[in-house]
Parts: C-alpha cells; structure tokens; sequence
DNA sequence: TGATTAAATCGAACCGGTTCGATCAAACTG
DNA sequence: CAGTTTGATCGAACCGGTTCGATTTAATCA
C-alpha cells in the first residue's frame, strides 16, 4: 500500500503539503496541485482511514445500534439512514444488542473507542448510569424510537400514545368492549405510551378496562404467546385482542390459531407496526403503522446535520414525533 | 482519556513495559506486573483501539457482509457469529449491500480499509474482476450461503441441489406433474442449483418440464410477484409452484391470493428457506429449511480458527455443506 | 568467583496520517 | 523603496499504541 510519503516523495513536496492538498485543495497552488494529483494516482494512493482517524481523532463511520436488525421497522430505518450517509461519504456500522441493555452499552462503548463521527441509537437500556454514559458522550447522537426520560438528545418517533388510541378508538367503533391489550416491556417508553393510549381512550368511552386483559408480553415472540395463552384460556374471553406490537399480536394470532380461534370470527386482532409479508397472513392484521422512511430521513439528515455543523453542538435538542398511519385489515370484526 | 504514557509514568517504568505487560503478561516480573496494574487501573486506562489496529496491522473486528440483514436466514447466521466472535473477543461490523454488487465491493473495501481480521462474506458479485479482489486479499475470508466459482475460499453452505429436489420429489409424489419453478438469478449458485435439483428429478421421474412453467422471480419481491402472474394467466395452469426461495414463493401466494386462487385447493405451494412468522401465514407453506444455526456455528468457528491460526494460512480452504430439512406444511394437496 | 546465559526492561523507530507554527517569496501599502 | 500582508510550503510534533534490537539485571554454570 502506498503511503503519503511516497506520494510527496514523487511530487518533491512535503507531506504536510499533501496532506493539505487532499483535505484542502484551494489553498495550494494550483501547479502543485497537479504534480500530487498526478502522483497520487501513479502510485494509486488511497489514505489509510484507520490513521486518519486516530490523527483526526473522528472518523467517518456512524454507528447504528438497535435491538433487532431483523425488525423490518429497524431495517426500513437501516436502510434510509445507509443510502443518505453514503451519499455523504459516511459509512454505516450495524450492530444488534438483542435487546440486551449490557450488549448495548458494550456496543456503544465499542463505537466509541472507533471514534465514530455519530450515533443513532434505539435505547433500550434505562438505568442512571446508562443515562449518565449516553449524556456524557461528546458524539453527535439521535436516539429514536424509544423516547427516554433522561436523555438530552434529539429525539426521533412516532406518537405512540395515538397509536393506541387509534386501534383501542377502531375496536370500540366496531362495538367491543372486552377489549384485551398485551403490553410490552414497562421501561420502554413505547410500550407504556402505547398503553396509555389504549386506556385513555377507554376511559373517555366509560368502558372499564378489566384488569384480566391486560397481559405483558414483553415485546417477545415467548412472552407474547404466553401472554395471549392466559388470555385465551380465561373463562370469559376479550372480544379483542390490541397487541401493543408486532410481535405480541403475531404470537397471539398463533396462539389463537393453536386453540382453534377463528380471527376475526371469535376473536378480533389488531396491532402496532407492520411486519414483514403481512400482506399473505390471514386475516390480514387491522394495525396501526409508523412512516419508517420518513423517520429514517429524518434520522439521517439531524444526524449528518449535527456531524458536519459540529460549531452547532450549542444546538438544543430536538423531538421529532410523526403521526403514524390506520391500515385496516379484516381481522376486527363488528359485534 | 488516559493514555499508556499516563500509565507508563505512574508505574515508574516504561511504556513499552506497559505495553508488554498488557499483550503478554508472562514476559513481566511479578513486580512490575502489580505496578502497571495498580496504574491502570487508577488513570482507568483502556488502550485505543484504533491506535492499536494502525500499530499492528490488524484489527479486533470481524466484517459480516450480506445482501439483506433483515432476512431470517441472514439474520440467525448473524447472531450465532456475533455471540461466538464475542465470546472471543471480536466484534462483529455488520454491512448489508441491498444485494448490489458495487455496494458489496464498496463494503468490503471498506472493511478491509478497518484491517478488520476477518471476514464472513455471502458474494453476490460475480464479475472477474471482483472475484480477483477478493481473492487477492490476504485476510481470513469465509464465503457462505453462494458458493462461487473462483472463489477459493472457506466455504460454508447447504446442498442446494438436494433442497430443490426434495420438494420437487414431495409434489411428484402427491400427483403433481405440472409444477411450475420460479427461479432466482442464474448468477447465484443457490438458484442455479436449485433449479438443478429440480430439473433432474422431473427427468429422473421422466416427467417433462413446460418451458413456460419457468420463469424468473430474482429473488425479489417484484420480480416474484411478476413472474408468479405470469404464470397464474396462463391458459393452462400449473397445479403446484416451487419457488426458489422464500421471497419468490411467498409473492406467489399473493398473487394467488390477489386472482382469488386458493391454496393448495387450486395450486400446490413449496419453497426454500423459512421465513419470519411462517407459523401464521395460511396455509403453513410446505417448506425446505437451512440449519441456520449449525452454519452459523460453522462459520463463526471456522473464520475465528482461521484468525486466530494466522500460520495456517496455509491450510487448504474447505468447503461445508450441510443437509437441509424438510418441514411439511399444508400448502401442497394430492391430486 | 568470573564467565555465560537468561530474564526483565528500555529507547527509539514505526504505523500513516494531521495540524500548526515557522519560513520565505511574492504582492500590496503608503 | 522600506514595511507590511498575503499565500504557499515546510518541518516537526502529535495521535496512541506496537515492536524489536540494545542494555541492564539476575540467575546459572564451570
């Protein structure tokens, strides 16, 4: 691999004059300009990204950590967030914590000791010292997702709190009132929001929420068919079944299917967030999805925004919060 | 951020002691040992990363390349790669190309621009010219999923041949004879060979194949949805579709679905490779599964021998190919 | 006990860039 | 025309580690 000194070698110039001319090109001359441009390419030199960024103590990679690439919500996000950074000559880094709050922090940590010009980060872990961890940091960071008391970033989401109201609003619409909700995970802010939309709206309708049907199904495939099982199996059944997500109302819609529930027959099921070939399940799922490209858009440009305007770091945090959009299925039927 | 020479000065011994000690603590006296210690552990030092992979020429990181991370079956080999790899205290850069041969170039470049120590690569480029990049590199690579010729490298995969035999011999077996096969690209040895095992068993059971009962889905969701239309508005219809992959086959069940063809009533269903969530999807697709988990193992184990064996570079490159299984669903009916 | 060898430690060069103050010639000011 | 700017280039220090030959210290042997 050739060098910078060999490059300054062949050109007869210093190095520092190269280094200067492939950073800043306008400020040499323009005869020597060309002698290390023609050197540069004689020798097929391509700087060393490792050295740069040890000399440079930034380099050009953005770290992406989430709790599932394979959630095609991460993965819309995944892939807005690669094209508009790779049209910026920034290169992204996925890494998957599995929804572990230690892996997370070992992967942010990692991404950091790779002085990674930004960070766009699915906070999963919520105990103080992460807190303090993630503030402390003096990176470029948009959290998204999940919305975390606590931390000083900007901010990219959906309004969950409507998500559930919306579906919960449908259900009631369409005359239930046994209305089931699986919840996720209570530290997640997406969950609980979530949640509350669902009672909220239950609430301004005067319907009680029996305190049976509400069932915590973690966010997981496991906990989510267990949480359905304990609905199904109770001697007076919901009507409908509001999974607080994709993969709990998934679960459940297998569970159902295991009892021998027809959907939307016996049961109805809605959900938040889509799935991937959720088109060929049947019924096909009533649910309540987020604009993932818009919010991957919105990630990338704050975050290379913030990356290339690094005097903005006065720049106070910001909340982006889109409406997310009713899709209806058939698999919530009138009662 | 303390740096060894903050070390070096607590300790009251010289940096590259320290450095020594930290590598290879064997080569320094007991004494020294609980000094440097001590001093790591009171300026809290943790050595830079990046300055360690400038210095040495290599890196702690493994570069995971594949043409979409949210595919399951990308998605498990990557998470049985990631625990071994941490495990051994490597760290795994996950990139995904889109499936697009210069990205993919661009991504390994750039990996190997890191000095990663490694990588596990499934190649969907094929020119010859990028099968001399990759061959020229003089990193432990191992290839999976395509096996490419011209490549010579660790290979792991599974017999592909087989997998499409097997669902070609379940549908002659339940009657079928007119058995349509959408395709994938006929760069990719998966497809091809699929498509081989296909072939040779409608001839070993001196069935003839329709020309028009071939067609080309890519591997993709728009060009399976085209291609299973293609096939669904023929006059004479075929009475079962083997699709390559999951993709191709799940866009032929909504197209099916879209006409209003019932399955397996109307047309029989199969394919290879599992999908997320196959459990809900109706009928439960009659399918030729990969043991993600063992080539993931194998992967993770072989790329990690080669990487931590650097004088067995030697060693000769070995392919693996393991068995896949058959998962009978209810997709596909005697006739 | 002096010579030989092994173990522990050190110094300096190196990995491949960036950055900043110094230098010097050319251009501008009054 | 002396004095000051301005622009181009350079040298050296630096980023934070590793590595290897040299040197010092300790242990072994005759």
């Amino acid at each position: 691999m050739a060098t910078i000194r060999d490059v300054a070698k062949l050109a007869d110039v210093s190095v520092s004059t190269v280094s200067l001319a492939l950073s800043n090109p306008a400020r040499v001359s323009q005869k020597t300009l060309e002698k290390i441009r023609h050197a540069v390419a004689a020798v097929g030199f391509v700087a060393d990204p490792l050295a740069q960024s040890l000399a440079r103590g930034r380099s050009r990679m953005i770290g992406f950590v989430v709790g599932n690439v394979g959630n095609p919500f991460f993965g819309d996000i995944r892939r807005e967030l690669e094209n508009y950074a790779l049209d910026h000559s920034h290169f992204v880094l996925v890494t998957d914590s599995s929804g572990k709050t230690v892996r997370e922090r070992a992967m942010v940590e990692h991404l950091i000791g790779l002085k990674t010009a930004g960070l766009a980060l699915a906070p999963s872990g919520h105990d103080q010292d992460y807190l303090d961890f993630i503030g402390g940091l003096n990176v470029p960071i948009v959290c998204f997702d999940q919305k975390v008391a606590g931390i000083e970033r900007d901010f990219v989401g959906s309004d969950n709190h409507l998500a559930g109201a919306m579906l919960t609003e449908h259900l009631l619409q369409l005359g239930h009132r046994r209305i089931a909700f699986i919840t996720g995970p209570s530290h997640m802010h997406t969950a609980t929001e979530r949640y509350r939309g669902f009672t909220d709206t239950m609430a301004n309708a005067g319907v009680e929420v029996n305190p049976n049907f509400v069932v915590d199904g973690q966010f997981t495939r496991t906990a989510g068919y267990e949480a359905a099982m304990r609905l199904l199996i109770q001697p007076e059944r919901p009507t409908a079944i509001l999974g607080a997500n994709n993969t709990v109302a998934l679960s459940a819609l297998q569970a159902m299917q295991e009892l021998g529930f027809r959907c939307p027959e016996d049961i109805s099921l809605a959900m938040i967030d889509n799935v991937q070939w959720s088109s060929v399940i049947t019924p096909r799922i009533t649910m309540v999805v987020q604009d993932t490209l818009a919010l991957g858009g919105i990630i990338a440009r704050r975050l290379l925004h913030r990356i290339t305007n690094p005097q903005g770091a006065v720049e106070p945090p910001q909340d982006f919060v889109l409406t997310p959009k009713f899709v209806p299925g058939n698999s919530c039927r009138r009662i």
